[in-house]
DNA sequence: CTAGTTCTTGACAAAAATACTCGGAAAATA
DNA sequence: TATTTTCCGAGTATTTTTGTCAAGAACTAG
């Protein structure tokens, strides 16, 4: 999983969005002014969410943006693995396919496997009106022990 | 959280002497060649590590690296900050220390705040040992829910 | 002491990823 | 038709990552 600004300018636009509401269709430019971000790259953004089916686009005048779905159905982890790409972070995988330590498999594989996975868990978890309604903080707990 | 391969490369080492155990210093170039490093860039990464304590470096003939401490009080979360420099990667703020947004503090602020404690707090979790024994897989848990 | 090995340091460079721009086409409205 | 806005592909600039290189300092065996 990876987490660059392309990934925050999404969940950013649509938190926008799904602040919105049912008003119409939202322009990229009022997006872009109030998120302070370049219109031409969120233009791009909202493209490959369009494309996913995460939001509707409608062209021409009054036309713009809008949730595909209601706000509680939109999870954060949608959102990032969309523009971000699917991970395959798995970290010690080369191009080749396989770890790149001597001996086959890495020992540090498992780790960042479930690393990933741990991380897709939490945003998972979390919705666009989780975000509105401010439901985010302390849902952060440690992680299972090892059973023996 | 930033998760480059230079923390996997850190990562990687510090596993790999973990391994050696108490057979004395190990040589960079030997680690390079078993995990399949460049061995001039780990050096970097080791020299990071040895300024924050985490390793003990010895020069000349039988010199070589080793671990400050026992494999079970090293954790996984030490060893990527190090490397990596402290998160800051609250993801919505610019260089200049606030929000980007245009209303102050944006409004997904509170998620990334929440997703570095989580990694954090993961990775925090996880000790040289865990790896070398294979304790590892299994341990994500799904974020607490919101209580009301 | 001397030679050989190794770490130490900092500057530098290639490569990849990221962030962003641009020009125009297509659709919708009026 | 004229205007507005999304759609689309390509291209560019900046930054980050991933190293390399060379000279030097420290240490140890013999």
């Amino acid at each position: 999983m990876k987490l660059t600004t392309k990934g925050r300018y999404a969940v950013l636009a649509l938190t926008d969005l799904a602040m919105e509401g049912d008003k119409g269709y939202v322009k990229i430019s009022h997006i872009a002014v109030r998120q302070n971000i370049s219109s031409t790259y969120l233009e791009q953004i909202l493209l490959k969410l369009k494309r996913e089916g995460l939001v509707i686009g409608v062209r021409g005048p009054n036309g713009g943006y809008k949730l595909a779905a209601s706000p509680e159905k939109i999870m954060i982890a949608d959102i990032v693995n969309i523009v971000e790409g699917k991970m395959e972070a798995k970290g010690c995988v080369s191009k080749s396919g396989s770890c790149t330590g001597v001996s086959g498999r890495c020992m540090t594989h498992d780790l960042w496997d479930e690393l990933s996975r741990h991380i897709e868990l939490f945003l998972g978890q979390i919705s666009l009106r989780d975000i509105i309604k401010g439901n985010v903080l302390g849902r952060s707990s440690p992680p299972r022990a090892f059973d023996y």
